[in-house]
DNA sequence: CGAGAGGTTGACTTGCGTCAATGAACGTGG
DNA sequence: CCACGTTCATTGACGCAAGTCAACCTCTCG
């Protein structure tokens, strides 16, 4: 539970890192997530009387929290971070389905059907709350409420699918990098305002649908014309102005 | 209440046509939509006691069920036929964003925000359960096991939307026209095996973000090859095989 | 019969995928 | 500390799939 060195920390690089155990009640994110519904005396009683734990854990950039089809019984909650729910085709090829940020659950399907839907990676580094599923049906039963929360999750998924589907999917490579590029700065909850992370080439290009060459040449072109510039680490300065203007105006003069 | 001749049913093009009120103890599709997991006596209770009826309607195809942003306080269910959800860009060019076939249901939006996330417009002759918001409601609270259901047809939708980018809106023109083929066919409970009604031009192009020119090129192609056969009023005789053989064969030599 | 909508086809253009070479960043082992 | 391999980003040359533009056809409906 003392937080490990340096040293131990990379020594741990790629396997889940334990956090600690959860205290709902003191959830900085409460409002957001999925125990939001109920008032603070249900919270209590029902974290009193179960026996499998919600805990905490860190995962690094890369890591699997888990594998389509895999069978953990367990749903996520997001504490920080950034995940990319992805499927694999025919080629084994990876295509990023949805990404997940804070405050996001995921591995909810596994309330209704019997394995995952998606492998589920971190992005960045990632802090979970682990709910094991007899929680989860346990406080369902006893707190009808709690569903309109559930409701409420499914939908932002299936509203942000909607999203990806006419800002990521749809135009030219241009506009979809543009789209990805504004999402991020929106979601991420950066420090200064007007800096984004940006993922990896391999990962804008399977968001996209896109190759990562294309991916590659857009941002270069934006970095050329001053609308992006690189502060090292995959971070970026970016001209929100520009930014939007190029989203809309379609065809562009060199 | 009795069936219209065909003259003032074409005066009703495009205005609702009230078919009658639902029998939800008879429902023919009940295992497959909202109260399936409700017990005979359950819904008997229920639907005695609620003062807004379930009543049933049937459009014509191109009949607006309601609009993007509107308020109508009800939710549907699709007892037959094909229903597009879609959303309109900056150009005001029309986007299909999910595709609903019978047992569907659409709206459920309703019961978490004030207004609905889409457009949905029949593209196929449709009959649809109207049920107001209320009765889901009252549903919800006296019957907290509904929500099961509720969070079912959910994860169905999304499941469809994560289809919808792997299936629909990867790869070549061909694979996606050929997979919207092979969907359709599978949700179409035609009277006969290997034969497909397919969407309009138009449509299929909005659906998989391509032109109309380049989807009916590969219908064309498929047509000479023998894959399909054209049959009359948008209906095909299809080879299966051949359909899967092209799907998964990326390139194939004229 | 004419108007309009939707589908088909051809010629042309282009955006983007493909292939390949090069360079930068990082970790590993000698 | 440097040499080396690996991974990822960048850039150029090339070709093709698909978008664009336009003509023409069919079908329906008034």
């Amino acid at each position: 539970m003392s937080p490990p060195n340096k040293a131990t920390a990379k020594a741990l690089c790629n396997h889940p890192e334990w956090i600690g155990r959860a205290d709902c009640r003191q959830c900085g994110i409460l409002q957001q997530v999925l125990f939001s519904d109920l008032s603070e005396d249900d919270l209590e009683s029902i974290l009193d009387g179960i026996f499998e734990p919600i805990d905490q854990y860190g995962y690094p950039p890369g890591t699997v929290l888990y594998h389509q089809g895999g069978q953990d019984n367990a749903a996520f909650t997001i504490r920080d971070g950034l995940v990319k729910l992805v499927r694999y085709g025919p080629d084994g090829d990876e295509r990023i389905i949805r990404l997940l940020k804070r405050g996001d659950s995921m591995g909810l399907e596994r309330l209704l059907g019997d394995s995952y839907e998606h492998t589920a990676i971190a992005v960045r580094n990632v802090k979970v709350c682990r709910i094991p599923l007899t929680v989860m049906q346990r406080l369902n039963a006893d707190k009808p409420r709690l569903y309109r929360t559930l409701m409420e999750h499914w939908s932002a998924c299936l509203f942000q699918a909607d999203d990806h589907i006419m800002l990521l999917l749809s135009g030219t490579v241009r506009n979809r990098v543009i789209n990805l590029i504004r999402w991020l700065a929106k979601v991420e909850a950066t420090e200064e305002k007007g800096k984004v992370e940006l993922l990896s080439g391999k990962e804008m290009a399977s968001m996209l649908g896109v190759t990562i060459e294309s991916v590659s040449r857009v941002i270069a072109d934006l970095k050329r014309k001053k609308v992006l510039r690189y502060l090292g680490s995959s971070l970026y300065e970016y001209d929100a102005n520009a930014l939007n203007a190029y989203a809309t105006a379609e065809r562009k003069a060199s």
